[in-house]
DNA sequence: AGTCGGCCTTGACCTGCGTCAAACAGGTTT
DNA sequence: AAACCTGTTTGACGCAGGTCAAGGCCGACT
């Protein structure tokens, strides 16, 4: 749960094909907020990095000088405690913005859930280019204000909500497959258990213990360890918000 | 704790005294970022507001249509579970702004903790002031940017601290007293116990025997229910981070 | 195809905090 | 000053979810 290795510098890769004009996460992201002036801009200040499994891009205490935007797979950011108990703040996926919300240092840590891309930033960089395009400072703010407001639901679970709500709430806000949009309910948990435990303040145990419920009642049903099928939308609905 | 009152038309007043300019809590606020004719523009469309102990100022549901700057007093801000169950997201504090993190309607309800006073400001004319005056977007994005930084923290206290790590933790992060700064460790609680409860995601009994705990061990000390002392405010970090 | 190792599930038991209940404190009304 | 109200404290007990432990599943490597 602790190993923490640090992007290798080798990691970082140009590639023209990887250029922001054709970035697949630019719809989702507050890129696609700028025009090709500011976004070429952009570009040029661009660092192109792929993660595998577990690398880490932000280590918590270490000064804060890149801000990130995921491209693509999936990341988890955390926070731990002295004795090493981990709360799990937010997965991000595709288009979502990381390191912004610091000072000196990163009051977090951040690492590949699973093999990802994306971009670095020297936050220099950005700070420039953002007095440039005010565009991007709006998009930024508007981020930051849904990021907040996703943030007290997060609290509302984790200070009043059943194990059983909370694991019914993660589910309803998982993102739909970006690959494969139509195939309607089914979800996919690139996260492990321990993972979902950790950013639910439960434990690996009672989450399992909880799908194993909501699989018997036909609310949902396991395709494989890491992806399942949302049967019944409206149960799980009423179970997130405690009216079960 | 369900009582709604919501704001009387009555309430809003413009007295010359409360402009801008001598705004006490103009430094803490990101007015305190606006030149003296930005400043101007945020007076003329600034509407001053005194609420009582208990009256509403936000209620979740209702269309966002404002947003607000607290002059002095406190305030709650929380969501609601269909069945009662309450999460207070924070506390509220001169110079601290409410509002911005919403869409179509707010998400969370806001209420005086005691005698409070605030602007408000229409969310078109606060947008329109935007586009004219870019500090503000900086300094809104800075404070957007902060508040995530603290939510992030209380993710960790509701998911991961003991109640007596979450109490110490709160008390610390209580601003000192802006009247009196200079009486060191002294910290007042505008909030009752349930609230108090509410924001830690615990229970009124627990608080308070947290609270006596803390009271024989030496901690802290109770000068009246509204006001402590913190005694030892080291031995306090230490059993906030789980190293008691 | 066997074995290894990581992850997940399930069961039995335990505990920190919630629930229920009673008494107390301080402020306000009569 | 007695009655009352609201908020707080303290105690006894119960339970949701944590802890500990034992298998099960599945992909990876040989």
């Amino acid at each position: 749960m602790l190993e923490l290795r640090t992007l290798p510098a080798a990691c970082a890769q140009r590639r023209s094909d990887a250029a922001c004009a054709s970035c697949g996460a630019r719809a989702f992201s507050v890129c696609g907020r700028l025009g090709d002036e500011d976004l070429a801009k952009l570009d040029s200040i661009a660092e192109r990095t792929a993660l595998k499994a577990g690398e880490g891009l932000i280590r918590q205490g270490d000064p804060a000088g890149h801000v990130f935007n995921i491209t693509s797979g999936s990341v988890r950011v955390y926070k731990l405690l002295p004795d090493g108990r981990r709360q799990i703040t937010g997965f991000l996926f595709a288009g979502d913005f990381v390191g912004l919300a610091t000072g000196e240092d990163y009051a977090f840590s951040a690492e590949a859930i699973e093999d990802a891309t994306l971009c670095r930033f020297r936050k220099s960089d950005y700070r420039a280019l953002i007095r440039e395009a005010p565009a991007l400072e709006s998009a930024l703010l508007e981020r930051a204000t849904h990021e907040l407001a996703a943030a007290q639901n997060q609290m509302l679970l984790l200070g009043r909500k059943t194990a059983l709500e909370r694991v019914a709430s993660f589910l309803l806000n998982l993102p739909e497959d970006p690959v494969r949009p139509a195939t309607d309910g089914l979800v996919r948990l690139p996260m492990t258990r321990a993972e979902i435990a950790d950013y639910l303040g439960l434990t690996i145990e009672t989450v399992s213990r909880v799908f194993s419920r909501l699989k018997t009642t036909g609310v949902i049903r396991l395709v494989s360890l890491h992806e399942l099928r949302i049967e019944n939308p409206d149960r799980l609905a009423a179970l997130a918000e405690g009216e079960g």
